[in-house]
RNA sequence: UGGGGUGUAGCCAAGUAGGUAAGGCAACUGGUUUUGGUCCAGUCAUCCGAGGGUUCAAAUCCUUCCACCCCAGCCA
């Protein structure tokens, strides 16, 4: 079996374009015929993330792509961290996200047994050993990264002291902290990893699957590559970070002498604008700088998920920022171009005014009212449509008006006319003011040749603004979303701060705003785009008489930076 | 000289048995458009962290240097 991993495979046509780990795949599939068997292994401590997301897809991609299996295990080996109610959401959001373990659901406590076994079996050949050193001890002993370490007075115990003493820590005979088992390598390895790390330590804890069973709990570095070998995992794909412990997993497995699956590594993703550790979002969490895990704003699975942004945005989103080692920060853009792409394809479109303001046809009849028939997509007629009335008095976006048109701007404007998305031109005659100086009333008339939006003469207005009538409006509460924090790397952290010291102040608007009545027929979780504004979804915090929606991205806007760019 | 990893455009990322820099996002130009959305066409690295060397030819080979990341939990 091999102890390191193989060079990396040269690049053949077969393999143009691939990442390294699928390229190393294909070369290992095409020299042994192996199938490819993966896993997503979560520690059960947290809510899952888009850093999860990228691990997801890859691992759960893979198997797919070359017609094997993705399983998914749960790192459960420290009892103090654990619950049940993670167990749950990970279950819930890999799903959520696509992956399917097809029965094959697993938890590295389901193998306590197996690895005490294979404890003892380490013991009796003597790669192992009880050491009866104090946490502080076996630190100071580890020496450091430039120094030597040095060997533990109890590393010469004989095979028998050490078996019966690693049995009475399993009887529970000794306190937490007591004694460890430690593996046998080199006191003085470069690695520190291979410094004789700890195995197995006493905890006197109840599991939240084995209970009191076992007050005896195995590390990481033994758990996680037994179970690999276990489950038969072929590619056992791995952050960074854990390159170095890749020869203490190479070394356990050849000292069992058991099947030996192969890990490979590949950067953390991170994401300007958020943070994807799960000590910060903790702390977002506990210190109430958020509303709870599903915060919209938060950058986890089941926040996105409430945010709006559908599974197939994630999972394109995970494909195009790519697998390779180098460390990398994805801009954010990228994450919203992935939304965009997906619901402007998927979304129906209705219409909603933000922040309206009343206009007045003055040459409409008052108690009048038209219907039109609009469609849900201007692209997919498969969407259908719905009628949406029109009256003398309707509400249109404060911004699709001003008293001093800027150049370039075509949208409403004294004298300037502009159409009413699906509806008629109008032109703007005069403007009634607030005793404040305010616009309470934009005052306009309305050429009725122009039903339907367009004119028999030809004529072309430039603008087209969406309206609802003030009459028929629906008032809905909606929560503008914007970056959790302001600036692009909250964890470049300097001169005393933190990363909380970034966060934005803004990241959420509350306001209500006036909607065409369709958007009544709205169910919890339905997907909308407000025309000329965003994609919307609606919240779960909805009651019957009271409608909330969560931006879960605006559309692009040209205009917004032309006009920028003018000032 | 602890060990390991990485450096290709503003951000990702192909390309590495040497043959003259894919693609995506962003940005910018223009066209279409009853969403200043979408869509379409186009522009955007004389250069691959820096220097030196080998070669007819180097991002790819050799060499020196620089920068960044990870490791000293009885966390994962």
């Amino acid at each position: 079996m091999n102890d390191t991993a193989p060079k990396e495979p040269t690049a053949t046509d077969d393999t143009l374009g691939m990442d390294f780990i699928r390229t190393r795949i294909t070369a290992d599939m095409a020299a042994r015929g192996a199938h490819v068997h993966t896993r997503f292994p979560p520690e059960p401590n947290g809510y899952l993330h888009l850093g999860h997301a990228k691990s997801i897809c890859l691992n759960f991609g893979l198997a797919k792509e070359f017609q094997g299996q993705c399983n998914l295990r749960f790192d459960d080996t420290n009892p103090e961290k654990e619950d049940t109610e993670y167990v749950d959401s990970i279950r819930e959001d890999v799903h959520w996200l696509g992956g399917d373990w097809e029965g094959r659901e697993f938890y590295a406590s389901d193998y306590f047994e197996k690895l005490y076994q294979f404890a003892e079996q380490l013991i009796r050949s003597g790669h192992a050993y009880v050491d009866s050193l104090s946490a502080d001890e076996i630190r100071a002993y580890r020496g450091t990264l430039k120094e030597a370490g040095r060997e533990s007075p109890y590393r010469a115990r004989s095979v028998e002291e050490n078996l019966d003493l690693f049995r009475r820590m399993r009887a529970g005979e000794f306190k937490d902290g007591e004694h460890v088992l430690r593996a046998k390598i080199d006191m003085s390895a470069a690695n520190v990893v291979m410094r004789d790390p700890t195995l197995y330590r006493i905890r006197h804890a109840p599991h939240h699957r084995t209970g009191d069973t076992w007050c005896v709990y195995p590390m990481y570095d033994f758990t996680h590559c037994l179970s690999d070998s276990l489950e038969g995992i072929t590619h056992s794909l791995c952050t960074l970070e854990f390159i170095n412990n890749r020869e203490l997993y190479d070394w356990i497995l050849n000292a069992l002498d058991v099947y030996h699956p192969q890990q490979i590594e590949f950067a953390r993703l991170n994401l300007t604008y958020t943070v994807l550790s799960k000590r910060k979002l903790i702390q977002l969490v506990e210190g109430n700088y958020v509303h709870g895990w599903d915060d919209p704003r938060m950058p986890t699975l089941c926040g996105l998920r409430r945010r709006g942004v559908p599974a197939e945005a994630l999972r394109d989103f995970c494909t195009r920022i790519g697998i390779a080692r180098a460390d990398s920060t994805v801009d954010y853009s990228l994450l919203e171009f992935c939304i965009r792409e997906y619901l402007n394809a998927h979304t129906p479109r209705v219409m909603s005014v933000l922040n309206p303001v009343k206009v007045v046809i003055t040459n409409y009849p008052e108690g009048q009212v038209d219907t039109f028939d609009m469609p849900y997509h201007p692209e997919d007629p498969a969407y259908g449509s719905r009628k949406v009335p029109f009256s003398r008095e309707l509400y249109i976006e404060q911004d699709d008006f001003r008293l001093e048109a800027p150049k370039k701007y075509h949208r409403l404007a004294p004298g300037a006319e502009v159409r009413l998305r699906y509806a008629y031109y109008i032109t703007c005659q005069d403007v009634v003011k607030a005793a404040d100086g305010s616009i309470s009333e934009i005052h306009c008339t309305y050429d009725p040749e122009t039903r339907g939006g367009s004119s028999p003469d030809g004529r072309k207005v430039k603008g087209t603004i969406h309206w609802v009538s003030a009459a028929h409006a629906l008032p809905v509460e909606v929560r503008l979303y914007d970056h959790l924090f302001a600036v692009e790397n909250p964890n470049a952290t300097g001169a005393g701060k933190t990363f909380l010291d970034y966060l934005n102040p803004d990241s959420l608007r509350s306001i209500t705003a006036q909607a065409e009545p369709a958007v009544a027929d709205c169910k919890t979780g339905d997907r909308v785009q407000f025309e000329r504004v965003g994609y919307f979804i609606k919240d779960a915090d909805s009651h019957p008489n009271h409608t909330v929606f969560n931006r879960t991205a605006t559309l692009k806007d040209t205009w917004a930076k032309v006009e920028k760019r003018n000032l």
